[in-house]
DNA sequence: CTGAAAGCGCTAACAC
DNA sequence: GTGTTAGCGCTTTCAG
């Protein structure tokens, strides 16, 4: 690879000049086409690793997530991306598969290869960002007060999902949510109880069930929950993942009625007719865009109070 | 943060003797423990971006896709990721978004950053890895046979979801596929011909569409498929995606018959009922874990020519 | 086995 | 506006 000496020697200047053309700084009009003739006929391009290493930042933003193979998250991946890359900024996804572990290695990755900063949608509550010491947003799930944030207005999701199936006339109503160390799982169980209450009714805690934020876990809700004696009428789930387990094993069970589903999260890969679930659709791209541009704030500088910014849900109801 | 220069004046050893304890070069026992012992009070980690500088080679894959939204990739890159951690390199995953363009820059990126090698599913027939000059093996589609490829037997996977519908019964079979530039797409359109053929029969190319990758194209395509005079009684979908557009625009349209569908692809996120749809399992997790090792290996040095793996999707026939 | 020292390619003072 | 020069933190000869 060609470096900026050869372009210098090439282009009659000096390395810094050359240097200057690639940054910005002024320089004479002819040297700059000197300098960018010399570049092609050399297929020049800037070595990223030295100018990291001189400068102590790369560009580069890490974005950690627990479940790459959650479309949610992949969908705000390219939120996250469009606007980094607009900015000349590079995108690293981490699975962080929702293991702490995983996570903190690959925040100390973050750190040793001095990326500009980090988005990460935490594992757990045991997440240790402390030893980040670089700009920080947090997405999907809050970290605390000192740390930026854009999450979902978990809660009210929660309850939309609820509200529509009350009104559809359903009256016995099972909740499946994610983990219960997670507080996004906690705050949708909370809306589904705010809804039973705003009507005067108790949210039947006996059909509150915790699961894993996956497939899986919507189905084994459903056999659990259906195979009981006081079986639900209709069921909430607490995501995308959750709502695709639950409608697939409704789907294979032989129902001796219908189940009515709501679903907080989209559904972008089910394929129930439209109109079959309702559905409470979470705005995952604008959540990466927004958190994106104000990691960029902050990478550029910004040192204002930690914000948090809550992104609403948006109930698309089934068609009855 | 601490450097090896901190690091070794704590220790009492020179910066050298530090960085030869970081790679495995021999140093007495009494050093090693002074300099783990001093690294951690100091909370020291070696700083990434000098040593790659140093070494002109960062411990770094790039995975380039052209769509991180479509599950089949994300399940490869849980494969690529795996081999690629075990190995202790870490994965950068670019999504090109089916743009050559794109895709260009983030090839520029993995060289000016120095990155150890490049996994690729290529955007196109004009995608130029020309300029990368570093180990690189081509993913789901092959390249020309100067690069290594771990792919997928395409036309057998058509051929066999057209098989199923036939065996089922079915007599006018469509195929919805992706863009015609693309060869996975015209290798499973080649299997759905062949299926005929095999058979005595001549396959109906009047049924024959190219759409994109995507839920859409499958939707589209079912629109205008049901629409005309001689409507097929079946439809192959040429990925996972289209099977899902394909299963939504049927299960919403009211059909006057049933219409059969398989499918070249898992669909992990559909909510239709087990055994309504014959699937041909495509092993996309192992296409990452083969194609990380290839590359690993080239990484490592292996020179031999280059070597194309040809990875067989597996029938899950439909329940009927 | 260990230390000194050069240099990977770039940027940013600093002088002119 | 431009050139000279000193590092960024690490690895790797080369001596010893």
């Amino acid at each position: 690879m060609a470096t900026i000496y050869d372009v210098a020697k090439l282009a009659g200047v000096s390395p810094a000049t050359v240097s200057r053309v690639y940054n910005g700084v002024a320089v004479s009009d002819e040297k700059v086409a000197a300098v960018r003739a010399a570049a092609i006929e050399l297929r020049f391009t800037p070595n990223r690793t030295a100018r990291t290493l001189r400068t102590q930042s790369a560009q580069i933003i890490a974005l950690v997530i627990p479940d790459i193979e959650n479309p949610y998250f992949t969908e705000m991946a390219r939120g996250v991306e469009d606007v980094a890359s607009g900015a000349g900024y590079s995108v690293v996804l981490c699975n962080s598969d929702g293991d702490t572990v995983k996570e903190a290695a690959y925040l100390d990755i973050a750190v040793a290869a001095q990326m500009a900063g980090v988005l990460i949608a935490v594992a757990g509550p045991d997440s240790d960002l402390s030893s980040l010491d670089r700009p920080i947003v947090a997405v999907d799930r809050a970290v605390d007060a000192s740390i930026d944030a854009v999450v979902m207005d978990n809660r009210a999701a929660g309850e939309a999902a609820t509200v529509a199936l009350l009104e559809a006339g359903y009256t016995r109503i099972a909740c499946v949510t994610g983990p219960e160390q997670i507080a996004t799982a906690r705050d949708r169980a909370q809306g589904w109880r705010d809804a039973h209450e705003s009507r005067g009714m108790v949210a039947p805690e006996e059909l509150l069930r915790f699961a894993s934020f996956r497939v899986d876990g919507g189905r084994d809700a459903v056999d659990e929950l259906m195979g009981a004696d006081a079986a639900p009428d209709a069921i909430v789930a607490g995501n995308n993942l959750l709502g695709v387990g639950v409608l697939q094993r409704l789907g294979e069970r032989r129902a001796p009625r219908a189940v009515g589903v709501s679903v907080v999260g989209s559904l972008p890969y089910a394929t129930v007719p439209a109109g079959a679930v309702d559905v409470v659709r979470l705005p995952a791209r604008e959540m990466g865009v927004t958190a994106a541009r104000l990691l960029l704030d902050r990478i550029a500088g910004d040192k204002r109070a930690a914000r948090s910014v809550v992104l609403s849900g948006e109930l698309q109801p089934a068609t009855r």
